[in-house]
DNA sequence: CCAAAGATTGTCACA
DNA sequence: CAATCTTTGG
């Protein structure tokens, strides 16, 4: 077991406790993947059967390496047995094994977040309700946070609280879409994300034979990222270890960032309370950071009240200091990254892999890019709109979803009348409403169309009818033909892929290689060896894909390229030099959550994360000026700059003469002083663009002003006219006009008129 | 029924 | 700004 010699003290004793509930804290950099990996390796050597293992990891990509590295150390076939996966993965799978305990059908089909929000809106529709107020996205995390408690639509009728909370928020009628939301999703087969947490839970509750038969194969449990729980995969592994006992969780609430998923801090605290018999271990040696790192992020989470205390230390090299920049532009900001970068790899012979930039929100993205694009910086964007979210995407994918499960309504919505086949809205409108209110799915429904009067044309039932002829013989293929050629065969006689052929816009042609693409990955998928039976037919590549995210569909087609993520999906893993740009208040922190103090904590574990995910290097930069809403707004730096020791950081300035911070600037320790001092002084010739009283209307235009009744105007379209009535205020002010061919009403911000002088 | 233009609205992070 | 919803003209 030389492996173990890899370990330092409290790892070592970590790894060697092996029954009983255990917890790990674990520091940032201290080797908790490390202790995970060896862990198991452990367990298998003292002749525990892989078996019998249970390894829950945060994503899919953690849980592959992880395998590979207990391969490594015990063997492949030690290893296969194994079961470990995200909380999603897995239970999805054992759902699908006892999916009928629960009245579901086993090619159960996964609804991602749109198709959720798609059902939520018709159901709105249906009710009559008014989507100003019954907003589907919020009903959609009212929803998920009603499952992340547990509380299905039975029981949230029922709780006082909750329908008061309702009531007072305007929202009576709450509990109703919940109730039929989860009638609909049931009828169509459908379980969304929340619901793989929620229905296994339920399955447990109801059926204590499956709950036993479970806690009897997974006799050692181990969840990483336990911080990151939530309430009702805590409930799961609590009922699953009940019997043996032998959980393992390992976690660090420093780094805890997804509360607003319902993710729970107090788990870690609930851990202490339910097992007393507990053994924790602390690892606080972090191998990974240079002291002054290390520092600077003890400094961060050291402003948190809410906090395990932790020694976190290294005994690496003190390093550099932080650098700190300040950009007039988000552009600038991204010129600054693209140039460091630029420089850094040429003086110093590194890899753009070497390099990570991280932001707080997707919407930064796009300024880096274009700088990247500029320096000729190859670069991986990880998140945003990922491969299996295009549209073009969805749509084949809708076509195997129905093919595999026909109830599946977002499926069925999505391509029956895609390519055009003469099935038109007002047609599915009435096929949805009517599957609504007699509660049956919609391909039920179209199934009895002969016997229930809608009042259809007998051409639009035709087409019904040839539609649902093509579903079903490609439903009669799902096991006598591969993923791949029966892809192939839907992508084809669908008519999907000519529809796409056809389209020799620059959209259209990316739109068809994406499609051949997909065709590609699901050929591969086919070349997989693999023991299970039909483990190459497409409901089983379906499964493989549901639950993918974006950290895990990675091409290495070329792996050294600079990563652009969000902090959030930059959990877990280390880069030599990372900047962190946007360090501005009101986007990091977010305003929205500037207002709380437990909002604003988890926005600086947040911090915390992005800072200790660098080897060598961390840069915080921050512009003055920047984009939102296409608009250019003003910010100030982050008051998460002026948290971290002054000794710690360096701040470099642009060209430009900036005085003002030579012999001072940022304020060190505690010193909560507005972070004004950033701002550049006045005079310095740099102008506030943001100021001008109309940002939006530039251009050649006249100022909005001149536009007043009685004046002659020339409109782009409609010809000369006069301004009869203006109303509204500043950017929202509205002009009616009487053209040549009526009067229109138009936006004087958008409507580009021209002043005609007489 | 459909495409194109016009209007509106939203963006915090994720499985 | 960009994605999405709504209106409008064919």
């Amino acid at each position: 077991m030389d492996y173990l010699k890899d370990l330092n003290e409290p790892q070592l004793n970590a790894v060697q406790a092996i029954e009983g509930p255990v917890m790990i804290i674990a520091g940032a950099g201290s080797g908790k993947t490390r202790v995970l990996t060896y862990r198991i390796a452990f367990l298998i050597q003292h002749g525990i059967d892989p078996f019998h293992i249970l390894a829950l990891t945060f994503t899919n990509k953690a849980a592959r390496e992880m395998k590979e590295r207990i391969a490594k150390v015990v063997g492949e076939s030690e290893a296969k047995n194994l079961w470990m996966g995200t909380f999603h993965s897995i239970f999805a799978r054992i759902l699908r094994i006892e999916s009928e305990k629960i009245g579901y059908p086993n090619n159960f089909t996964i609804y991602d977040t749109d198709d959720a929000k798609s059902l939520l809106k018709s159901i709105i529709n249906e009710l009559g309700l008014e989507d100003k107020i019954y907003k589907p996205n919020i009903i959609y995390n009212r929803i998920s946070s009603a499952k992340n408690s547990l509380i299905n639509a039975r029981q949230y009728i029922k709780h006082p609280d909750i329908t008061t909370d309702d009531q007072l928020s305007g929202k009576p009628k709450m509990g109703l879409i919940y109730e039929k939301y989860e009638m609909r999703c049931f009828k169509a087969g459908a379980m969304d994300f929340d619901d793989l947490l929620l229905k296994t839970y339920e399955l447990f509750k109801k059926h204590p034979d499956v709950l036993y038969k479970y806690q009897n194969r997974f006799r050692f449990i181990m969840v990483d990222e336990f911080q990151d729980t939530n309430h009702a995969q805590y409930a799961i592994i609590k009922m699953l270890a009940a019997l043996h006992q032998n959980i393992c969780v390992v976690g660090d609430d420093a780094q805890s960032i997804y509360a607003f998923r319902g993710a729970n801090i107090e788990n870690i605290l609930n851990f202490e309370k339910d097992y007393p018999d507990l053994q924790t271990f602390k690892l606080e040696q972090n191998y990974r950071s240079t002291k002054n790192i290390v520092n600077a992020a003890n400094c961060i989470i050291e402003k948190n009240t809410q906090q395990h205390k932790k020694n976190v230390w290294t005994s690496n090299h003190t390093g550099n200091k932080i650098k700190v920049f300040r950009a007039t532009t988000d552009n600038e900001e991204g010129n600054f990254v693209a140039q460091q970068i630029f420089e850094n790899r040429m003086n110093q012979q590194l890899q753009y892999s070497d390099f990570a930039v991280l932001y707080r929100t997707n919407a930064q993205s796009r300024a880096l890019e274009e700088a990247l694009r500029r320096f000729n910086i190859p670069y991986r964007i990880y998140g945003g709109l990922s491969f299996y979210q295009r549209k073009e995407i969805k749509d084949l994918l809708a076509y195997f979803r129905i093919v595999i499960n026909p109830h599946d309504e977002e499926a069925l919505k999505r391509i029956i009348n895609y390519p055009a086949r003469g099935i038109g809205k007002t047609t599915l409108e009435k096929l949805v409403a009517t599957a609504g209110e007699n509660e049956v799915s919609i391909w039920t429904l179209m199934s009895h169309l002969h016997e229930i009067k809608l009042g259809l044309s007998p051409g639009v039932l035709k087409k019904i009818e040839e539609f649902m002829v093509m579903i079903r013989s490609f439903a009669s293929m799902i096991y006598t033909h591969n993923a791949f050629d029966l892809a192939s065969h839907i992508a084809s006689s669908s008519g999907l892929l000519k529809e796409l052929y056809n389209d020799k816009t620059p959209e259209g042609v990316s739109r068809y290689e994406n499609i051949q693409e997909l065709l590609n990955g699901i050929k591969e998928f086919c070349e997989q060896e693999t023991t299970e039976e039909n483990g190459h037919s497409l409901p089983k590549f379906m499964e493989e894909i549901a639950l993918l995210t974006d950290a895990d569909n990675e091409k290495d087609d070329d792996p050294n390229k600079v990563s652009l993520m969000t902090i959030h999906s930059s959990k877990g893993l280390e880069f030599p030099y990372v900047f962190i740009v946007g360090m501005e208040e009101n986007l990091f922190p977010s305003q929205l959550s500037i207002n709380s103090r437990q909002d604003l904590e988890e926005e600086r574990r947040l911090f915390y994360v992005a800072v200790t995910r660098a080897m060598k290097q961390v840069y915080l930069s921050f512009a003055l000026n920047r984009y939102r809403y296409g608009q250019l707004i003003m910010s100030e730096p982050s008051r998460f700059l002026a948290e971290i020791d002054r000794e710690y950081l360096e701040i470099s300035l642009p060209s430009q003469g900036l005085s003002s911070l030579g012999n001072g600037g940022i304020p060190s320790g505690n010193n909560r002083t507005s972070a004004n001092q950033y701002h550049i002084p006045k005079g310095s010739g740099l102008k506030k663009i943001s100021s001008s009283p109309n940002p939006l209307f530039s251009g050649p235009s006249e100022p909005i002003t001149a536009f007043q009744p009685g004046v002659e105007v020339m409109h782009g379209k409609f010809g000369r006219g006069t301004i009869l009535q203006v109303e509204g205020n500043d950017l929202n002010r509205m002009a009616t006009i009487r053209f040549q061919d009526g009067e229109k009403k138009l936006l004087l911000k958008f409507a580009k008129l021209t002043l005609i002088k007489s």
